[in-house]
DNA sequence: TCACGTCTCTACCATTTGGTAGACAAATCT
DNA sequence: AGATTTGTCTACCAAATGGTAGAGACGTGA
């Protein structure tokens, strides 16, 4: 692999496009014209569209485990100002690579198989979120309840907001940058007061 | 059309696989090989394959409105247990038919007719809402914030929760009936403080 | 009985799909 | 220079796709 070059745009590319439109909906050939080269170009990379789907899903994880893990770093102590870094670097890619989300989000409509292997590169940061929430309710400092459930609510919030702009316009959004900027402040609002502690 | 129980039946049929499985990944062989018919049946009874995703997002639509109104014009006055009541009538269909929320997510995937189509049936709704929420937050019986994006966050966050089952048992979340309880539970309270008025 | 509307079917078709085989050019090694 | 590896291509292929044309079974009203 001297050439790395056509790989990695045509993994760039195909996150973008399984991302946005879905993976099930993204032809080779789609995903060939976009990076302007033939489709067995494509298969000499990868040697099967499943083999692709899940070098696209490493790629996203890698790219989503670097912010947050940095975000979960961040911050001092207290818990609500770390939650909300985590939501604020999740909520970036948003703005800047819409795809990220949205392919993770693909996961639902995948077989077993790719299913597994994500799960098995986002389980780490998983993990690390559930037992940091579960540590700081123990202290009063959250607001107590399921800690699991809880995470999922929160993936489920910031993740929505972030992969559903169509249905975000129905409720009367404008989407342009001050816009985005409304949705992020109210979105750490609601998070914020979802974890008060009680 | 005297007899409508085939037209029904892969209306039905459609919708649980348009919404588990994708509306791109669905073809109208497998939607005929479930309803036990053939192609040719299908395109009968709707002229072509973007008339059936009409429909079928017509028919989730209905289904929709009346288990959201009911809940909107049930129990008392206080307005955290009137958005209680929609969050437990939206989570329903979660348990009874999954498919639901998961095709009107799919909505970000469609092309713009099928999104205006769909965007018709429910701005009533939206609106309606929309509004209520305002009027609470000015007697000051919810949080102060923008009620359209909390509308959205709301939604988000509830539909997440129901579609996203796989990203939930990632977070440790086991899918069985008393999981279920649990993540209503929790979803329940996640939202209830969420609206707390400050 | 006969004509007609309703409903589902078989027979096709052009296009698109993921994938194989192998030609060809450029770079790299010996 | 000659041989080999690397990367992209053209040429195919079988299967699946959305869709058309029209045959035939069935019931109903005249």
């Amino acid at each position: 692999m001297v050439n790395g070059s056509t790989r990695i745009r045509i993994l760039d590319t195909a996150l973008d496009l399984f991302g946005t439109r879905g993976v099930g909906t993204v032809s080779l050939d789609d995903i060939a014209d976009a990076v302007g080269v033939r489709k067995q170009t494509v298969l000499y990379w990868f040697k099967s569209r499943s083999g692709l789907i899940d070098a696209v899903l490493d790629h996203a994880a890698d790219e989503l485990l670097v912010v947050v893990e940095a975000a979960i770093r961040s911050r001092g102590d207290e818990p609500l100002d770390r939650v909300d870094a985590v939501v604020c670097a999740v909520f970036r890619p948003v703005v800047r690579r819409p795809a990220l989300l949205g392919l993770i989000r693909e996961v639902t409509r995948l077989d077993e198989s790719h299913i597994n292997h994500l799960r098995g590169r986002l389980s780490a940061v998983v993990e690390r979120c559930v037992s940091y929430l579960t540590s700081e309710m123990e202290k009063g400092r959250l607001r107590t309840c399921d800690p699991m459930v809880l995470a999922g609510l929160l993936y489920s919030t910031v993740s929505g907001t972030g992969t559903e702009p169509i249905v975000l316009e129905t409720f009367g959004w404008e989407p342009n940058a001050a816009g985005l900027r409304q949705v992020r402040r109210e979105l750490r609002g609601f998070v914020r007061a979802a974890l008060q502690p009680n």
